[in-house]
DNA sequence: TTGAATCGCGACTCT
DNA sequence: CGCGATTCAA
């Protein structure tokens, strides 16, 4: 950087930081010590005001590496990230701004060890491993399953509220009432928490919960944090639990320069702890405090806004505050009244063909909003149907599909061989003729010892131990040791793609979808392309983080999360929950299965609960820019069956003048003349095979892999290719299935890359 | 041990 | 209805 732009710097700073804000956005961008608190209505710029009130500390002087920024998603944290880029330039990158679980990580990875339970190396455990690792708990203590199911939502309650094992059981000795129960639960938590150390493993509320205790029982760790994050700030701070709120306070407590910013009517995380108090506390936690109103909404038209604002108004337990717009009045809000979930669906795939064909509406400006995730599935089909590109945020994550948690398994125990989950996860996949009564004596031998599975199968001294084991599957087990073991030993010398190919190579596990009969299944298909998406995930990442090692990139996987990776190169619908649509914006919003027994759902008993469901209701209205549908099924099919429904309460609490209602039953032709006739009709007329609906369906899915599928492709020296990433090149070379490709751009230059694997494409 | 067939139960939201 | 867990035969 030249002097001369240095000097311009700060004037081209005010302009840039100030630009377009209106007073209470300066005022707020403006106080930059001391604790502040932004209450921010929906759609009032708070991302904004945050990104530029980062930029104005750094303008000031701050070091970048003294910012800390919490958001909610990591996709919030890379936007913020680009966009103080923008102003300030590459000095930017050393602000930590990420999500309370990878700030966490981050921390846990430096200073964990100082608790003498855990090493660096640790695993951290998502969902589903947590569950069941507990199930096992739950069984080996004798105890039948069953009684137990929502044991995992208990430990993780009680995680979030700071209330390890021991303090559970000493809880549970006062219960008077179901003590029994308790008194189970607790010990089962206790074995759960001995494992997860025994594992080396953390789970996601360990993430929280750990780093508050280190925080607090090691001032001087603490204090190390506390020297270094001098300027925090918090979004959603509405949203936070008792974790997480005293992590804050931590942090934040030698400085006290702490800016929280959130909206306690869009609070809609009470389910994992998310307490609003902390936002409406903070005045009494910061006395000193400073508090800004946001309340010129930017986003909806008056319209829905009005909608919006007459549902939120019916909740009791709701501070006082008035959103306004200077935006166009816009048009009411439309409610359909469908025949069935399935008319509903069809209802909304013509609809987005109209706006799309006659309305010149992108995909990707329309989102289809949903309470829960089982309702996506009618949309899918449909959209299939009806050639409507759509995009599934969250439900099945993708890095919750079997074959890529089996690769990451694979990963996991290469770095953390205390890692019993994985090591069960993967030995015998794909088959090494190790069953489940072998890994059982396995187990327990291990235990016994207190060893690791793995340490026993990769020494032999313990493993000749192992009693019953016949010399077949001892052989097995040397094998498959010596196999992780050569990997383990290349895991610092590959890049991290490099390293999972080679780990889907020398695992057997890529020809075992590819070769024999496997290799015609329908789903193997989907699976190699799965994998590979891992593998160009891999390559993003390395991309991203040069320096990034095998641990960053496994912390990456187990963190990220489907929201955080809508791109923005296709044009696709976006099908979500509300919750995953929380942050985001659309120009268009569906807002569908507006029934009573689905939103509000029904587990809502309690007038808190209730509210709560109304703020997911005024979060769901409120992502909607000009053109809001909202839906209702008179029937819907659950468990196979269908049911009855009525308009969801919500609806009725949209004002009059701002609803225009149209009823499907009027409507139709005479093909339909009832709702049962129009799904026979239905059935037919797309699944011929209609018992085989499903597969059906993924067949249609498969010809769409298909169809974009480069597979087949006879590659010749001198073909002209186009790379997702790195633009035009020409293939040098080719062998097997790796090219040899030389890209245009200097800076790439020469790459080789597997068919299967790159994104590429011959032209 | 493995693969196929059957059974039984279940779903709210997410890091 | 669909999935995962369990059961059973080879």
């Amino acid at each position: 950087m030249t002097n001369f732009e240095e000097t311009n710097l700060s004037e081209n700073f005010q302009e840039k930081i100030f630009d377009g804000l209106n007073p209470p956005q300066v005022e707020a961008v403006k106080c930059l010590e001391g604790p502040l608190l932004i209450v921010a209505g929906a759609g009032s710029g708070k991302t904004r005001v945050l990104t530029c009130r980062i930029a104005n500390l750094l303008a000031h002087g701050v070091e970048p590496r003294e910012i800390l920024a919490i958001t909610f998603t990591n996709k919030a944290a890379n936007e913020m990230k680009s966009r103080i880029g923008k102003m300030i330039g590459d000095t930017a990158r050393a602000t930590w701004i990420s999500t309370f679980h990878s700030f966490c990580a981050r921390v846990l990875r430096k200073d964990i060890e100082v608790l003498g339970t855990y090493t660096k190396n640790f695993t951290i455990y998502d969902a589903s491993d947590s569950k069941n690792l507990i199930k096992e708990c739950i069984t080996d203590l004798g105890l039948d399953a069953d009684r137990f199911t929502h044991v995992p939502k208990i430990i993780s309650r009680e995680k979030s509220n700071l209330v390890n094992a021991a303090q559970y059981t000493e809880k549970s000795l006062e219960v008077k009432e179901g003590g029994d129960y308790v008194t189970q639960v607790a010990k089962i938590y206790t074995v759960y928490e001995k494992r997860l150390v025994d594992n080396n493993a953390l789970d996601f509320d360990d993430l929280i919960s750990v780093t508050e205790r280190i925080f607090r029982e090691h001032p001087e760790v603490c204090e190390k944090y506390q020297d270094r994050f001098r300027y925090i700030s918090i979004d959603e701070y509405q949203d936070t639990n008792l974790a997480q709120y005293r992590l804050v306070k931590h942090l934040a407590a030698k400085y006290k320069n702490i800016c929280v910013v959130g909206d306690a009517d869009q609070s809609i995380y009470g389910f994992r702890g998310a307490d609003m108090r902390n936002i409406l506390n903070f005045e009494k936690d910061y006395p000193q405090a400073k508090i800004i109103r946001l309340e010129q909404n930017y986003r909806s038209t008056k319209m829905i806004l009005a909608a919006a604002n007459g549902v939120i108004t019916n909740n009791v337990m709701r501070p006082e505050k008035n959103l306004w717009t200077e935006k166009e009045q816009g048009k009411q809000v439309r409610f359909i009244h469908c025949v069935s979930d399935k008319t509903e669906a069809a209802f909304v795939a013509r609809e987005i063909k109209k706006l799309v064909t006659q309305e010149n509406v992108r995909y990707d400006e329309i989102a289809v909003l949903f309470r829960t995730n089982a309702q996506s599935r009618e949309f899918e089909e449909r959209f299939i149907q009806a050639d409507i590109p759509y995009l599934v945020v969250g439900s099945l994550k993708f890095y919750d599909r079997k074959e890529i948690k089996d690769i990451v398994s694979y990963l996991r125990l290469l770095m953390n061989p205390r890692d019993n989950v994985s090591f069960l996860r993967i030995v015998n996949v794909p088959r090494r003729g190790v069953g489940p009564i072998n890994l059982t004596r396995l187990t327990e031998f291990a235990t016994s010892r207190n060893l690791a599975i793995f340490d026993v199968i990769s020494n032999d001294e313990f493993l000749f131990q192992v009693p019953q084991l016949s010399p077949k599957v001892t052989q097995k087990l040397r094998e498959f040791a010596a196999m992780i073991l050569s990997l383990s030993a290349s895991k610092d010398k590959l890049p991290v793609p490099a390293m999972i190919e080679a780990v889907l190579k020398e695992s057997g596990y890529l020809s075992s979808l590819t070769e024999g009969e496997e290799a015609t299944k329908l789903d193997s298909a989907s699976r190699v392309d799965n994998l590979s998406s891992f593998v160009s995930s891999a390559q993003d990442f390395a991309e991203m983080e040069p320096e990034g090692t095998l641990e960053d990139f496994l912390n990456h996987v187990a963190l990220i999360t489907d929201v955080d990776e809508i791109e923005e190169e296709n044009s696709r619908v976006s099908l979500m929950t509300v919750h995953a649509a929380k942050g985001l914006e659309y120009p268009t919003v569906f807002l569908t299965g507006m029934e009573e027994g689905l939103f509000p759902h029904p587990s809502a008993a309690t007038v808190s609960a209730m509210e709560e469901e109304r703020r997911i209701c005024y979060v769901a209205i409120t992502r909607a820019e000009e053109n809001l549908y909202i839906t209702a099924a008179g029937e819907r099919r659950n468990f196979g069956k269908s049911y009855a429904t009525e308009v969801s309460r919500f609806v009725y609490e949209i004002p009059r003048e701002c609803l225009a209602t149209f009823s499907e039953r009027h409507s139709l032709n005479s093909n339909f003349r009832t709702a049962s006739n129009a799904e026979a009709i239905h059935e037919q007329k797309y699944y011929p095979d209609h018992r085989n609906r499903r597969a059906a369906v993924e067949k249609m899915k498969a010809k769409i892999i298909m169809s974009a599928a480069k597979e087949k492709i006879d590659w010749q020296p001198g073909n002209q290719v186009r790379h997702k990433k790195w633009g035009l090149g020409t293939v040098m070379d080719v062998q097997n299935d790796t090219l040899k490709i030389l890209f245009a751009n200097p800076e790439i230059g020469e790459k080789n890359l597997k068919t299967k694997f790159a994104p590429i494409e011959k032209i």
